[in-house]
DNA sequence: GTGGTCTAGACCACT
DNA sequence: GTGGTCTAGACCACA
């Protein structure tokens, strides 16, 4: 089993879908160190796509380092030092962030407006 | 002439990012109600882009309504009543504030670490 | 035109292949840089591989940074200065000559028998 | 006991690890004259790979001449007359120099220059 | 069983 | 025209 949700209809390719939702269980701790992944056909199975696409998710998440790979056997959720996951994370967080304030600066919102809106949408 | 800055290498559109200053700009009140835009031709050699790429840009912003048409004679910025550009700004902050927060939210950040994020950025 | 050659027996795969034969040519400057890549249908029909497996090949040389790519306009020669190059290309030496003696060493040459060698089979 | 080191994230296969450094030490004369592999159960227990991957390499050493099989006894390290030996040394290692000075060749260096990079890597 | 590579199509958005 | 994504198969090496 896996826990992930694909939406066919959004306009983020599937395997982009998955691998932000892997990922963001891989940071926050839900999936143990050195588990495997589901094998690509079980997944494509399961998530009824194709086998391709799973496997251009789990390649993009051996790439950033959240599993490795052992030809074979299978993909296993890599060793990461809660240090190594707090990068990641603060990484892809200061990447979005940066890019979203300079958006919303764009409509002219002033910072108050900005955090007001933050906490009416939380 | 027209205020705009296109990146070739980025992955979002350039006629997105043609729309997306140009109604920003209108939004903040930069651009004189009913001032012409620039032809489509004039405006494609000045940044370089491809005719039918502008014409998609001054399509989507004409379907929006920050623009109309005039048939052999160009476009022009749209009157828009202040309230009317209030609501396309909700609009869009809205939509976009919606899903950033739910990305963070998924990343497992409260709030308030949100706000002094937005602080820091801004 | 593209001045690759393919083994299909060889079992390096074949985007590697192509990877290898390409960012070689770059790194030894035989490539203008901005010029254009052919797209990946003509490569695919000139070389007679799928198309697939050109995209795979140009996607490694944009991520390894030898090319970029313009949706809708194709790929092209990125602009490596002379000293990009040259790390690139010191990077790819000796990360194999590391592996290449280890394996000489490991079979008990000495270093004036390798380079005896190298001398014989240059 | 059997002195091998496996790597399960490399991208040699497990099999062709363990050949090279079999074959290897018998080679340089490290291993005595039949005198008994571990049995191939012993082997993949202690070095936790399979025990298919284990008959595989060994079927590969045998398949070389660099041991043999008594069925039901086990296996046994051949007796190879020093000349055999230099013959399978040889054609490992010019087998190998081919291919490798073709690569360095390939990116442009000179003899001279492999042999310094030689010399500050053994 | 596993992943790695490859094919020959397809549809889409963008230029 | 271009690249981006996806499908539903296939064959291979590896464990």
């Amino acid at each position: 089993m896996i826990d992930i949700i694909i939406s066919n209809t959004s306009d983020t390719p599937i395997y982009q879908q998955m691998f932000e939702q892997i990922s963001s269980q891989i940071i926050k701790g839900h999936m143990e160190i050195n588990s495997s992944l589901p094998s690509i056909r079980t997944a494509a199975k399961e998530l009824r796509v194709s086998i391709i696409t799973v496997k251009k998710a789990w390649e993009e998440l051996e790439r950033s380092g959240f599993i490795y790979t052992m030809v074979g056997r299978g993909c296993f959720v890599a060793e990461l030092t809660s240090k190594d996951i707090q990068v990641k994370r603060s990484d892809l967080i200061n990447e979005k962030m940066k890019v979203d304030i300079e958006y919303y600066k764009n409509l002219g919102l002033s910072v108050e407006e900005i955090t007001e809106l933050v906490k009416r949408h939380y």
